[in-house]
DNA sequence: CCCTCGCTGGAAATCGATTTCTGAGCCGGA
DNA sequence: TCCGGCTCAGAAATCGATTTCCAGCGAGGG
């Protein structure tokens, strides 16, 4: 390995001299100047970033905190962040929680003791590596779920709004048993999604019925089991809004299983935009999040509370948009 | 920040003490070390992993190079390969070199200022990079790609074996005018599956048709162009294999668009398997690659490596796996 | 003509943990 | 009783780049 001594020694300057001829922070006599360019490219001098991020005590890293890199949404999310961190010269780490509060914290501890520049979370319900990033002050940006007692920029679709966007749809088309799958209790995307799920039930004069609406874990297995359970009941719903992307998805083979269809069995319509849902066929109808700017969107902020760490923080509320699609036809 | 010297002052012991009792390398009194625990607990102590990596030259970070996270077939490999880190006490860098040198080579620039620990990397045709990397001896393993002239680890799958399962498939169909697209000529994933095809095509005693093969880049658009340029020949086929998963999208997104369908119209097996091929209806036959274990068996070479640096590269092949599902049923 | 200011280069301190080196103390064997 | 060998704590060197501090020199103003 070479160093900036190996570099000093050969073009005949101190190791002071060659840090700022490279850095170019201070003015240096051009003759010497060209000396350590030279140099530095004969010996193939690389600078060690470790030795560099000691003393200026930080790293350009970043790390993003998500619950799981296979889903859809979230692989948006994280190259909209990644593209914003390449252009500000920060590298990504990826961490996936699986929704775990211990692998969580896990993560947030490493990023004190690796001294990261900085974090992009999805907290967990729990969020004990938000608490734990909070009060050392790293710079955080939250995304997706809020988080109760925390002050920290946060990077948020409308769910609610988006929700009775996409009930409302269903409710245009003639459909009144509207049943819903959400996620847990205490997740604030899935209790604001249900929150829209009951005010365009409202607002349309159309009474709410608990017998209608399933929480489940927001997974492929948690929306096939709710179907289940909605289908069992003496008088199955005619329409069907889901909150997540995978419940959607477990919620579509259970009706293919039964060899029920869309939408002339049941209307569907989910939350989150899926890559392929236009080539299902029929096609689904969908709650789209615009997933890559909600990364883009944390990146920014983030960057912004790295340079002014004092600034309140700001939350960003991004609209989604709704696919209207085939599953969602209306009723004959 | 409380440092190493805050504990040790604060436990009347010296740091060489304290970092004995924390990394528990040597033997400490335990009354000192019940001393140290205590402060460092009282502090809430948590060491700077940028200077305990300076003086260990080395880091924890493990970088992995593909072309895009947005991709399914990378999305589970970089699942695989965190899965791995973690348990190994690593952590994973991403880094999409969307296809181009000299992103890939600014990436492995930064491998080595930032002293990673070791890369994973899906090679560009190109391969800057990866030069880079093999000449500073940074521990690596090469992924989905062969790369001329650099001895390395590398983990691919049965490319040529599962192209010609998956065409042989179509042939016992009944099918004979098969058309394939495949991806650029540089990169080996695409001639290795081509020459799949072109071997299914031998053994069944079906000469080999240069008007039924196109070259596109591997991405939607490329294959919904070169679907076209198929359909719109005097003859069109009457069964196509697709050598990767975007353009096997593209490819039915241009079936769609002209009212064609699989596989009355024409049968299709795309390779790569994607996350919702049961769910298209008619559902995609594939040839599936176990992606989550290439990302897995890449990061225990990768372990393996760094272990152990002298030790002669290996490569491993991974089996593919053929998914007959709808779009590939025998010709009527 | 002298003094001061500004600029530049080098010596040395610094970041914080690890590790080698040094020396003290203790035990056991001769 | 004395000495060799062993264990363990602390002092200090170390990793490599950055940055502060200081000295020397030249220019410009009084």
């Amino acid at each position: 390995m070479t160093t900036i001594y190996d570099v000093a020694r050969r073009s005949g300057v101190s190791p002071a001299t060659v840090s700022r001829v490279l850095s170019g922070r201070r003015n240096v006599d051009p003759e010497l100047s060209e000396k350590v360019r030279a140099a530095v490219a004969e010996l193939g001098y690389r600078p060690n970033g470790v030795a560099r991020n000691l003393r200026r005590a930080s790293t350009n890293l970043w790390a993003v905190v998500i619950s799981d890199i296979e889903n859809p949404f979230f692989t948006s999310l994280v190259r909209g962040l990644e593209d914003v961190a390449q252009t500000e010269g920060y590298h990504v780490v990826l961490c996936n929680s699986d929704e775990d509060p211990a692998k969580e914290e896990a993560y947030a501890s490493a990023v004190l003791t690796e001294q990261m520049a900085g974090v992009v979370i999805s907290p967990t319900s729990t969020a004990e590596g938000v608490a734990l990033l909070n009060g050392a002050k790293t710079p955080m940006v939250l995304i997706d779920r809020r988080v109760e007692g925390v002050e920290a920029d946060t990077v948020l679709v409308d769910n609610e709004h988006g929700a009775a966007e996409g009930v409302k749809h269903l409710i245009d088309g003639g459909y009144q048993r509207i049943a819903c799958i959400t996620g847990p209790r205490r997740v604030s995307t899935a209790m604001d999604r249900l929150a829209g799920y009951r005010s365009a039930l409202r607002t349309a004069g159309i009474p709410y019925n608990k017998d209608l609406v399933r929480h489940a874990d927001f997974r492929e297995a948690g929306g096939f089991a709710a179907m289940e359970s909605l289908l069992d009941q003496p008088e199955p719903p005619e329409a069907l809004f889901v909150t997540n992307n995978l419940m959607t998805v477990g919620a579509l083979e259970c009706l293919a299983k039964r060899g029920l269809r869309a939408p002339d069995d049941i209307a569907v319509v989910g939350f989150d935009d899926i890559p392929w849902a236009d080539l299902v066929v029929p096609s689904l109808t969908t709650v789209a999040q615009p997933t890559y700017e909600l990364g883009r969107t944390a990146g920014l902020l983030l960057k912004d509370r790295i340079a002014s760490p004092g600034r309140p923080p700001s939350t960003v509320t991004l609209r989604t948009e709704l696919h209207i699609r085939a599953t969602s036809a209306p009723k004959k």
